[in-house]
DNA sequence: CCCGCTGAGTCTGTCAATCAGACCTAGCCT
DNA sequence: AGGCTAGGTCTGATTGACAGACTCAGCGGG
């Protein structure tokens, strides 16, 4: 059993994820894509980002490839674009509900949280399960442990 | 149905937790503490993280109540304090296996990922399934809607 | 053809946060 | 007394967020 203190932990992804995600606003703009707002200026007044942020923010998210831009041309209005998520922004929803479910929990308001998420077949609220690959259903938090992964690396002395 | 674009998000959860988890590095922080490294200083060795940064992370951590401080004595060595989870901070356990499933799909290098999350009973690698209070496992993420709810309130018309 | 509107930005100056590196401090050990 | 260590604080430089003004392309109305 390796001690955590001597793993160098430079290439975590959980840290490489918060690079793209942990910058200001950029779990609202999703949020906002997720819930079908697809146009900077709808964005915009929903949220009162600052424009300039918000321009950076839909530029880096089509850079990492979790948004597309997408020309659409309205009747009577000039050629637009709309910003849609990717596959890989599809694959985000686990974090936006996870982040959704704690907050509903510890932050909402007394009258209850503005936004729930349900599921389009049955209208029932949606929540996240842990399960193992052996099958499993974790409820106990603790019983799930952080382990070395394949591309673990050691730390070199300069401690 | 209520068009989203009169809506007032502003008592979003979301956006409240990232207020509080998007700062940089208190991912990162919350990862160590899941990992089990309580101590100022094996964080700030392990993660490279600004000595002022850790410190008001760490602080801002406990104020919110995600984690807190306890104060132990090893022998021969003065009262010091770690940072441990509180109830409302494991609750944050799928967050960070939403982030590390993400991660570890879009983001690792190719020998793999460093940090995995397990099983402590069977070893098998943990994972989230998205379910509905009906009991449907979801896999298909189109099938999951964002819906007003009981907070939920209508923007003014200064747009 | 000129005018103004609209969506989607860019530009500018101010203010707050992050960063690296030096400095500090309480209590223990020799 | 002097040094070491964990856990901080202080300082100055850089980067990021922000509000508000400006730009620009193309359409529609007069």
């Amino acid at each position: 059993m390796v001690d955590p203190l001597d793993l160098d932990v430079d290439n975590c992804t959980i840290a490489r994820a918060m690079e793209i995600l942990g910058e200001k606003w950029t779990i609202v703009v999703l949020r906002e894509v997720f819930t079908g707002i697809r146009r900077f200026d709808d964005m915009r007044v929903r949220t009162k980002i600052p424009r300039q942020v918000l321009a950076n923010r839909l530029a880096g998210l089509v850079e990492h490839g979790v948004l597309r831009r997408e020309p659409y041309r309205e009747p009577g209005a000039r050629e637009r674009h709309e910003y849609r998520l990717t596959e890989k922004g599809f694959d985000l929803y686990p974090v936006l509900i996870a982040l959704a479910g704690w907050g509903n929990r510890h932050l909402a308001d007394p009258e209850g949280p503005p936004i729930e998420y349900v599921h389009r077949d049955c209208g029932a609220k949606v929540h996240l399960e842990t399960h193992c690959a052996a099958g499993h259903v974790i409820d106990d938090r603790r019983a799930v442990l952080p382990r070395p992964g394949p591309g673990t690396r050691l730390r070199d002395k300069n401690r």
